[in-house]
DNA sequence: CCGGATTAATCAGTATACAGACGATTAGTA
DNA sequence: TACTAATCGTCTGTATACTGATTAATCCGG
């Protein structure tokens, strides 16, 4: 009468713990792809983001990409040093900064484009097309339909 | 002949994005799962990778998580600061640091099962019995054919 | 126009997550 | 046995990622 569950819970089986290590390949495969770029999918997608909403503030971006406000700030914080972005605030409110790629960041960000399309493409190689179809078609199904689970919940999508 | 790419790229439609946003959505759950307990998914994948393995080494460990190993002597630290794990070293090797539970540690352990249960069936819950079966063969698939890919690759599974 | 609510951003604190360097220890070899 | 190589763990530095508190600015009701 010891043991009422099993003994070794398997954790490859759990949906939880295979989407974190799908994480980490995907943030691996990135980086090999973009090594000498020296950027981060996060980085990327705010860059992307910026360049899409010029002039968009940290909130509104926080909002698209999902991040909380905090780590927005810490990554643009970097982003900016690095000259890649620039930072200024908006003369209508004060509270605001408004955000732009500078040349050096619209560079920066045309030169990743390939490493991030190469990204995606071997996350999902070990799938056949009807696969990945399948695999990308539920993904974007539970992402969307859990979106307000989440700690840092998205914007709608626009359309 | 300024836009030889479309001005605007679906962070959505991304595999890696999405993963991004499906892990956050998993931590979120989690959390939400077990409040009280103040306890992580990794630490969670932890105290149980130990209670499966008594007496096993700090690498050995990382490898079945497939974390890297200055990561797992964090949280190792954090988890020995409560009292849920002990750490001691070994008398055959010195270098090696042998990890078991403790009796708080079983006891944690024991309490989390319940959410940590829940949280994989809510990750999951958009998806019809029929989709969750293939996006879990998919998942586990990318995973296990992609391990070698990511930064702190796992060990091969054991059976 | 004043005072409270609201909002944008930041800050402090905690926890992954990794690379690269390092010290201690063991194992293997000449 | 002395030397070298390999191994385990740790440390430093950097980058997400979040909560909760705080600051600064705006908005709005009276």
């Amino acid at each position: 009468m010891e043991s009422t569950r099993p003994d070794s819970v398997r954790l490859d089986a759990q949906p939880g713990h295979a989407i974190r290590r799908l994480h980490q390949i995907s943030v691996g495969i990135f980086h090999q792809e973009t090594q000498d770029l020296n950027i981060t999918p996060v980085q990327y997608a705010i860059l992307q983001t910026v360049r899409d909403l010029p002039g968009c503030d940290q909130r509104t971006l926080a909002g698209r990409i999902a991040l909380d406000t905090s780590t927005t700030a810490g990554v643009v914080d970097r982003l900016e040093a690095r000259g890649l972005l620039a930072r200024r605030i908006s003369p209508e409110d004060r509270r605001v900064r408004l955000l732009t790629l500078t040349h050096a960041g619209e560079l920066l960000l045309a030169q990743t484009l390939h490493g991030m399309e190469r990204t995606q493409e071997r996350i999902l190689e070990p799938l056949d097309n009807e696969q990945q179809r399948q695999f990308m078609t539920l993904l974007q199904l539970l992402v969307s339909k859990n979106n307000d689970l989440s700690r840092a919940p998205g914007d709608k999508p626009q359309r």
